[in-house]
DNA sequence: TAGATTGTTAATCGATTAACAATC
DNA sequence: TAGATTGTTAATCGATTAACAATC
């Protein structure tokens, strides 16, 4: 893949997975070529702004003709990383994390979930999808033979704090957070995505009482 | 509250939650006035935004001296609609909806959860959060009577489009969707809010392989 | 070739930041 | 009163959309 521009935008980057998706799903149905204009209908998108996004990381399109389904999805399966999966563990395996583990493919989406961690008695021991749950006593141990490049908190905001620290010492730099700790204000150059659901929760309550 | 424009942006609505929560935080520190600055100190944002987003709202400051951080928390409480919680139904119980109900307090964020779907045998009868899973039939008989205002929806994307018709020939309009179906795209007047969980991990497995 | 569609530059739109008079 | 800080207008920045020459 060509990459063209150091710095993507967080716009950008943000589409990305909505248009893997759906390539993949063109990909199922036979679709082989598509313009971006019938992409963008497909999509609720305009044809402007698929092209400008694409030609962030090459020239995948030819003219006259559009784009290779294939061919733009194997690009954007190599963009994200899917290719080359990396390691992440997760920590707190209460009902939320053991939710997300259950729940979603970690391959398909360029990780490989090695570790969990959990301080409850209730559940060290026991296994979560073939992994059995360490206590966090564990980590530093852990991270020096595994070397874990994501960290997954599923963890109460209190505890997020030295835990973090913890984990950065350890030598992890990504984290997929859940709690509501602001990782970002404490370590600027961290690479943090937060997924605040309560958050998310609230915009609705906030649009359907203001539609009204 | 004094609401001054019609159409609050997208960008601000997404933040409300965030300073309600900063809000809470300052509340139980027993802070009890904050100036723009200081409070876009703490949030890592600019005074400048802070002063423009709550002025959407009304005016809740006072020159000199900053706001009250009791009123402005009392104002998100409302604006944010916690104060007048509406009706919400859950469809799909696995994994990930069985967490969400227990993980997260939905009368702190505006609703109340009054019923819950499945169609799996396992689990219909068996109670979530002390409301007993009915199967999917009965979902117009049960709208009927509680006209809920919002459907969870924690299915298969091949389950979604039947499902959401029929809710929307029930009334509801408004959908915080973890599913991959697309809601916007065939019903564009309803209120969605979209939880792509992959998606927000594929950002951090892309820029994980970015950074190197 | 002619029609279609790209990649890319220019124009527009919206969101964020800066500046400052008003005022507590 | 003087200092501080707001609400708000103006300036800047960034993201989206439109336009079009290049070309398959």
């Amino acid at each position: 893949m060509t990459v063209k521009a150091d710095m993507i935008s967080m716009s950008v980057i943000r589409r990305l997975p909505r248009y893997y998706r759906f390539l993949y799903d063109l990909k199922q149905n036979g679709v082989t070529r598509i313009s971006s204009h019938e992409l963008a209908k497909r999509m609720g998108l305009t044809a402007s702004q698929i092209r400008q996004d694409l030609n962030c990381f090459g020239e995948f399109g030819q003219q006259g003709y559009g784009y290779s389904v294939d061919q733009l999805y194997d690009a954007l399966y190599h963009i994200l990383g899917v290719s080359t999966p990396s390691s992440a563990i997760l920590l707190g395996a209460g009902n939320l994390g053991r939710a997300l583990v259950n729940h979603m493919s970690f391959e398909n989406k360029g990780f490989k979930l090695v570790g969990v961690f959990d301080d409850s008695d209730a559940l060290v021991g026991s296994k979560i999808h073939d992994i059995t749950v360490q206590p966090t006593t564990l980590l530093e141990e852990f991270c020096k033979t595994h070397s874990p490049q994501l960290a997954i908190l599923c963890i109460p905001k209190e505890t997020a704090p030295g835990l973090v620290e913890r984990l950065r010492q350890c030598g992890v730099n990504a984290f997929w957070n859940f709690s509501h700790y602001d990782i970002a204000l404490r370590y600027p150059d961290a690479l943090v995505e937060n997924v605040h659901l309560g958050d998310s929760l609230m915009t609705l309550s906030y649009r359907l009482n203001r539609n009204e």
